[in-house]
DNA sequence: ATAAACTTTCACTTTTTATTGAAAGTTCGA
DNA sequence: TCGAACTTTCAATAAAAAGTGAAAGTTTAT
């Protein structure tokens, strides 16, 4: 396999991976292009290697700035903005994970909490319901408060966990 | 907020979730109407309670039994089959892991590692995308690595993850 | 202040994904 | 072995999500 091949599955792989996880198969593919680009890379060079239109590029290139993971470069008599993707994975995942908590489990967790207090009759259904939101409330909590966690190590958070989790 | 209410808003809160990781509404929904539901629930029940269809309560009850998070069970004298959840949330999540391990991580990272053993030529940009590929597959791999270690942990393994990560 | 060079927005179109429902399939009791 | 009671399948349809492209907006150099 030679390299454009290479770029081009790897492209491709982490677009249908994006899929399977609620992330937009343009954006991911964007995102996978300007990780392994050496130099960053303008929207018509996006727009060109993707096969996708400028308003397409310019939305989810906005999504990926807005997620913390990618930025705006300026080059020096060039008037074009060039994109560049946050290299470092630890710092990757801790904004992914940053940002998944902010949008996606604490408007959850506000819910489950909601729902969970409830005053329930004593029919078993209802029991079983203010029980079951409740284990689910603290299930979550705990998990996110893992997450947290993970930012404040930020290099290494994974290797670290590593070390304690295997014994 | 009284029962029915809580309910509803449970299940509509967890199927939203769901669309955003990646899981279809309805099948998010179903999982959380029995995660809640104290007794076994029928196909009708099913149907009636979310207002779907009996091809769709049918696929989606399937998809679940596939990811193993739901069970089929018989009542003594009816005819009829019905449905619960795993209830067990440290069980749930570990399920849940490893079939997203094998179902996604896995090929992910077998394309990794092909991709990455390119031999590159002395271009930078080749160089960077064997260097890129290359840490992300070692990334990827100590991360599922950690997933499959909760499986062993079984019970609890958040809370010991929670107890070990907290320092 | 202007205009060229570039980016963003958004109504519309296309693609993808999910859902329906009726026909086919299965299982069970008599 | 039959048929009632139930479930599954899948082609057709509907709904949702993503993508397009041209007009509007912005920035910068002069």
């Amino acid at each position: 396999m030679e390299f454009k091949e290479a770029k081009n599955k790897f492209i491709q792989t982490w677009g249908a991976l994006g899929s399977q996880w609620g992330i937009n198969k343009t954006m991911a593919q964007i995102h996978a292009l300007l990780i392994v680009s050496h130099d960053a890379v303008s929207m018509e060079d996006i727009m060109e290697e993707l096969q996708i239109s400028r308003g397409n590029a310019s939305m989810n290139l906005r999504a990926l700035m807005d997620w913390g993971i990618v930025y705006k470069e300026y080059k020096a008599g060039e008037r074009r903005e060039f994109f560049t993707a946050e290299k470092d994975l630890d710092e990757l995942a801790v904004k992914i994970a940053r940002e998944r908590s902010k949008r996606e489990i604490k408007p959850a967790l506000k819910v489950l909490k909601e729902v969970s207090s409830i005053t329930a009759d004593n029919t078993a259904a209802e029991k079983h319901f203010v029980d079951q939101t409740t284990k689910l409330y603290d299930f979550v909590l705990k998990a996110d408060n893992v997450l947290d966690k993970m930012t404040e190590y930020k290099d290494n958070w994974l290797a670290k966990l590593v070390l304690k989790i295997m014994k």
